[in-house]
RNA sequence: GGGGCCGUAGUAGAGUCGGUUACAACGCCGGCCUGUCACGCCGGAGGUCGCGGGUUCAAGUCCCGUCGGCCCCGCCA
């Protein structure tokens, strides 16, 4: 660069600077050369400079524009001058104005990239993760990261605001039972031992409430070893949070009060607080699932009990037989057709339905495969459940109460898709309270935490922890956004005896309990002070904000749906001594043979 | 562990019923061009049709396997 300073971002040369001298730096998006005349789009991370290179007046300038190609790393030194009449380009930032170049450096040559760096190119998704660093050159994918910047420091200066200290938790800590797979560290000073990467700072927030920090919050990595999908990476960020001597609605209060600031900060939407609230019960009756896209109503209606002595065999021994029927009336529906219907039917299937009953309400009455089954006064009875009116769609699923709900909740979301009633300008907030907090593993023959087993109950279900655990109420609240749950968290037991019982019900033996959690227990027989948290994926909310639908978009480096980095090669071999030093020996010998 | 979609010059695609030398676009290289902005015009180079096997006189095309990318179920307290 020699003696030269940067003086300006390309992107923030405006009419502004009309008639200055202006030194930008960036990279080469694009060079026009008409043979005379040469023009250079300069692009750094705020935007695109038109450079003009006149041979008459900067003849040496000039020439060395001649060698200029893409993504060449260049600075000029000229003049900011207005576009000659006619000119002028609306569709950029900086298109009323051109740098009059008088001086050129070539600060480093670029091979020519392997896909165009511009935004009408579409690239497969592998070609550019192996070549993320182009990628991330591209101005549709920094404004992803910038607004993912843009949301951490919002976050810290609210949480900041409101008294939270930012404390950092260790990264190599224990594998605790429960959850998700861990991801594991082996001990080369311990042989045999290993550190878990921790799946969130669940255990050393608690500890720092017990220890008098009284409110805590942290952006950080958290580990999971599962399998991923387009909204979940293996590791993901959170803002972590925990509070003393509160409540559930102090959290949720000041929790939806960072969440709009967000929104208001980020992208100058106001959101009207407080937000809706709605028990984990209402959401499975309503919409089926426990994240409900509240973007639209088309809520799910239970029949169960009209249909338990109807002539529908299929609907009558799946009532009768405890299970469960409900219905789904997709207004104006009617007009999909037979091949769209199987299209809903093979949804449904994949949560479980055996299968999806349909009907479409024409001016001659039922049109459907199972119109025959019922007798009129049934037909209507169903009607005027459904407020079925002609034109209209019903979807029906009979079947376990979990297999119904699921699979017509899903397709409810579904159908909100296709029927375009999920905007993405619009944003629907809702807390989801009142979760259980057990649930009966059938694999394991166990209770399972549905949240986690530090989640408090309800006051008034803490008896039904002896006398019938599974109706227990938590005091848990998710926060859900357009059918996505960008955070959850809860009121957590401060009381020893408590979670011992917990642990118990669980199946966590006392021995068990003490090796793993013990640390825990001793520290809550020490003054432990009421206390309840919560954690927000901040990859996924920042998606929603971007309105992008991959995680992978918000994620400067993200790992591909088989948890690799095609840039870096991660995860790969190590050396036989890494292992030695390690105590370690593969099973199986990598890089030998096939996998089985 | 399972279901689905995809893989053809550097990039993104077309390629019919299996049949001559695999096509045009963008990019790249060379030439021309003094007001373009996804500049334009002329010319050129560029291919292990993901990989392996099979069927066939003949495979980008059909079959089997495999690798990779994506979406989903399971899994993710």
């Amino acid at each position: 660069m020699g003696s030269w300073k940067r003086s300006h971002y390309c992107g923030s040369v405006t009419a502004d600077q009309l008639g200055q001298d202006v030194c930008v730096m960036g990279w080469v998006q694009r060079r026009r050369d008409h043979g005379g005349l040469i023009f250079i789009d300069l692009r750094d991370r705020e935007g695109v400079l038109q450079l003009a290179l006149d041979p008459d007046r900067d003849p040496a300038a000039h020439q060395k524009a001649e060698a200029v190609r893409n993504e060449f790393v260049v600075a000029v030194i000229g003049k900011v001058s207005p576009r000659p009449d006619g000119t002028v380009n609306p569709k950029m930032k900086t298109g009323e104005v051109e740098i009059e170049v008088r001086e050129l450096k070539i600060l480093n040559r670029s091979e020519t990239p392997p896909f165009m760096l511009d935004e009408f190119t579409d690239v497969a998704e592998n070609i550019r993760l192996k070549y993320r660093y182009l990628d991330l050159r591209r101005a549709s994918v920094q404004s992803c990261l910038m607004l993912r910047h843009r949301v951490t420091r919002t976050v810290r200066a609210y949480l900041d605001e409101n008294g939270f200290l930012d404390i950092e938790t260790p990264v190599l800590t224990k594998s605790t039972p429960e959850g998700a797979r861990d991801y594991l560290v082996p001990s080369r000073v311990n042989n045999g031992q290993f550190y878990a990467l921790p799946q969130s700072p669940q255990l050393f927030k608690q500890l720092l409430m017990i220890s008098g920090y009284d409110r805590y919050a942290q952006i950080v990595k958290c580990f999971r070893d599962e399998d991923l999908r387009a909204d979940r990476q293996p590791e993901f960020t959170q803002i972590d949070c925990e509070m003393s001597f509160v409540d559930r609605e102090d959290v949720m209060t000041i929790m939806e009060g960072m969440i709009a600031r967000v929104f208001k900060e980020t992208r100058a939407i106001e959101l009207s607080l407080p937000m809706r609230r709605m028990t984990y019960a209402e959401a499975l009756d309503k919409y089926g699932v426990d994240n409900p896209d509240l973007r639209f109503d088309l809520e799910l209606v239970e029949i169960t009990a009209l249909v338990k002595s109807c002539g529908f065999k299929v609907f009558a021994e799946v009532a009768a037989g405890g299970g469960m029927v409900k219905a789904l009336n997709v207004k104006g529906g009617a007009g999909f057709s037979r091949k769209e219907l199987d299209e809903f039917t093979a949804f449904a299937a994949i949560y479980g339905a055996k299968g999806l009953a349909w009907v479409k309400m024409t001016a001659e009455g039922w049109q459907s495969p199972i119109a025959k089954f019922f007798k009129p006064e049934e037909l209507s009875a169903l009607e005027k459940a459904l407020q079925a009116e002609e034109g209209d769609l019903l979807l029906f699923v009979a079947d376990s109460a979990k297999v119904a709900n699921e699979s017509l909740g899903r397709l409810r979301q579904h159908l909100g898709q296709k029927l375009g009633l999920a905007s993405k300008e619009k944003y629907s907030f809702s807390w989801v309270t009142d979760f259980p907090m057990l649930e009966w593993d059938e694999e394991e023959k166990r209770h399972v935490a549905v949240h986690h087993p530090f989640t408090a109950p309800l006051d008034e279900d803490v008896a039904l922890l002896e006398t019938d655990p599974g109706k227990a109420r938590a005091k848990a609240y998710d926060l859900v956004l357009n059918g996505s749950e960008i955070g959850g968290g809860s009121i957590r037991i401060h009381d020893q005896a408590i979670q011992q019982k917990i642990f118990s019900l669980l199946g966590i033996g006392e021995e068990e309990a003490q090796e793993k959690f013990g640390f825990l227990l001793d520290a809550l027989s020490y003054g432990a002070p009421p206390h309840g948290g919560i954690a927000f994926g901040l990859d996924r909310l920042t998606m929603i904000l971007a309105g992008t639908d991959s995680i992978r978009d918000v994620i400067a480096f993200p790992k591909t749906q088989k948890a690799t980095c095609l840039l870096s090669e991660a995860p790969g071999v190590v050396a036989e001594k890494q292992l030695q030093e390690l105590g370690i020996r593969l099973r199986k010998p990598v890089n030998q043979g096939k996998r089985e």
